[in-house]
DNA sequence: CAGTTATGTTCTTGGTACGAACATAACAAG
DNA sequence: CTTGTTATGTTCGTACCAAGAACATAACTG
């Protein structure tokens, strides 16, 4: 609500910020709390939460009595309150699932599909399945970037640049749509390894890099929607040429892809993913050429984490996918190239870098929470609370 | 005003919402324009005006008439309102000016220092010289890093993380203070080459290379204060070994030290700037050495450029310093080495590459710029109400 | 069992923006 | 020159909101 704002809209800018740290609350809290929390009387407090009951947004359960005071009320998600649901479609399969406020998530489906534009219509499907009038927005966690917010590009399946708003039509929900390693880290962000911080960066390591840059909780879109292709970045010096198009992309050097042209097998997608987890495997079981290949992923990795942090200063790093494997068997490596890549003054105060936290689920947290975002609004809520008093 | 939002306070937040509008503007608006800016009743504008008149914030002059309708008046900065005083602090020198709000700006004092820390102190005298009852906030700009907001960081002056609080004391006003790369980048966002940008980046280019990531106007700082080192990230290769005490950085293929370095000088600081400005002139004479070392140093910055932009996918990026010299002379050639930095499918919409509009004036018009922030809140203009009344 | 404590509830109050109706000062057309 | 048109200013009554004070309530404590 950045424009007009009567006294009316006052009550609902509340509400919402009611709703919101319902929302990202890491536990839940009494009203008592809530009160206090957003600066406002007991008395009004009661009256958003009232409001807020009858539409069927916040419910109100006796919270186990603490100390003395009269006994209070646990504000959590309403039982038959709206629900996201949330999409993560990866290579070769899709997840749903739907999501309270406040991120309680449940799958309710899986599936595969076959790899072309095809799927998008059978995961409608799969949302009718499970369709209930409780749905609200639809987020859907993709990869590959989407430029513009609409045409959606991802090379290892072969699309190229395919018109989004022709797969997600008028028959859809609500749907908000991004790329995994974005919705990753916005999963961390908001509710993993990084949250809380002020700057941050989060990495996907897969056959490349991707990765966002996250500010005071939220994800960077840049200003045609493909901010984060870090990977492509010349950062570890190779003189290789990157299937993007450019020559020594840090990608080169650090993910399956990197671990893959080690052994002689030709970068890509497929089975390249299993082929780097064995090569993780055997170096975990001492085999030492599989553990050099990792000392130079991770030493690329940190040397690239150093430079970006010169530039971006980020109070914290968070890696998903093949980076949770380099941190849990590398991470000194990692860690001293990267403190060799960070300017000499900053050595002391290294950024923090740690596996995130939501492992395979961040994406569809992510997208859950893109969801969530797209709803938790003063227009959406003063219509919800118009429609159900 | 994030927190507590009573009825009172929503008319201070549309105070600070059309005061950030005057101060925002290209040109300057009538009442009724205002009006019709915020989304509010010409009722509500008159009595908004009206309080901001009285505490000497907005002044009302008679708008020239066009066209039908009866006349209207312009808001316009009062001629006895607050004044933010704009510091840039350079090598050898610093300049002293007042700004009004909406950014009009008069020079009062310009003085040589000698690079000791005594500087500050010289510049609180010129300070007390001009000051008047009307100065409300300082904005200072500096070279170099300020970790943590108070540690100061001036390599070519060998200041090596100098105490600011203990430079900046309580005998001075408010005042804020960043370094001028960042503040040269706010101020081509806020008033120069890169207004309305969603997503930005600006480089100025001297010794080596500073800049700033700018999202929705704002200036990024990282998480320590130091965001902003782009060019100690190694984007063009570099074998050498940098003062910062990395190996490779940008900043040794761009800028005056690389200018420099190719004829046989050592880089550093001093009397470096003249030596590059030089080579520029013979570069412009036709001189084919000097020719061939400013396009090395064009290649690095269009390789670097596009580095970046597959990263953080500006709109546009904004160049000073050295940076205006290269793009008037090379522009070719920094947009043919950036268009092969990027990744293919972006090469189609490449990020506008362009000269700032603020030239040396960058940092100073920045200073001005977060001096004003500091004071265009709900709080600072809440108390201004309240005394004036 | 009485006192303490934290919370819920009720009612009054000051303040806000809005909408409608009217006033005003320019211009335009005949 | 007069009358209509147009955009803006002004006044007044209305709906709404959050705050504060006072009181009620339900636990715990000693």
């Amino acid at each position: 609500m950045p424009q007009t704002m009567t006294s009316a809209d006052l009550r609902i800018r509340n509400q919402v910020r009611l709703l919101r740290a319902v929302h990202d609350a890491a536990e839940p809290f009494t009203r008592a709390e809530a009160a206090r929390l957003l600066g406002i009387g007991r008395n009004t407090a009661a009256a958003l939460v009232g409001e807020l009951e009858q539409a069927r947004l916040l419910h109100e359960i006796p919270a186990e009595t603490s100390g003395r005071g009269r006994p209070t009320t646990l504000l959590v998600p309403h039982p038959e309150g709206p629900l996201a649901f949330a999409v993560d479609f990866r290579e070769d399969t899709w997840t749903l699932a739907a999501v309270e406020l406040g991120g309680a998530i449940t799958e309710l489906e899986t599936g595969e599909h076959d790899r072309t534009p095809n799927a998008f219509a059978e995961i409608r499907t799969a949302v009718a399945r499970h369709e209930t009038p409780r749905l609200a927005v639809l987020g859907f966690a993709t990869s590959g970037p989407i430029r513009d917010g609409h045409r959606l590009h991802i090379s290892h399946l072969g699309w190229d640049e395919v018109e989004l708003d022709e797969l997600i039509g008028p028959d859809w929900p609500r749907t908000v749509i991004d790329n995994d390693a974005r919705l990753a880290g916005l999963a961390e962000a908001r509710r993993g390894a990084l949250r809380g911080m002020g700057t941050a960066l989060h990495f996907h390591i897969d056959f490349d890099i991707g990765g966002t840059l996250l500010l005071a909780g939220d994800a960077q879109r840049g200003g045609h929607n493909t901010a984060g292709e870090f990977g492509h970045m010349p950062l570890s010096g190779s003189p290789l040429q990157c299937m993007c198009g450019v020559q020594g992309c840090w990608s080169l050097d650090v993910g399956a892809n990197a671990l893959i042209r080690r052994f002689g097998e030709t970068p890509g997608y497929g089975a390249g993913r299993e082929l780097a987890q064995e090569v993780v495997r055997r170096a975990e079981a001492g085999e030492s050429e599989a553990g050099s290949a990792l000392d130079d992923n991770a030493a690329a990795l940190g040397k690239g984490l150093g430079a970006l942090a010169n530039a971006l200063d980020p109070e914290a790093i968070s890696l998903s996918g093949l980076g949770v494997d380099l941190i849990r068997m590398r991470r000194e490596v990692i860690e001293t190239h990267c403190a060799r890549a960070l300017m000499e003054f900053r050595r002391n105060e290294p950024p923090t870098i740690t596996a995130g936290r939501l492992g395979e689920a961040g994406p569809l947290r992510g997208a859950a929470e893109v969801a969530w975002d797209a709803i938790l609004n003063a227009d959406w809520v003063k219509a919800r609370l118009a429609s159900r008093r």
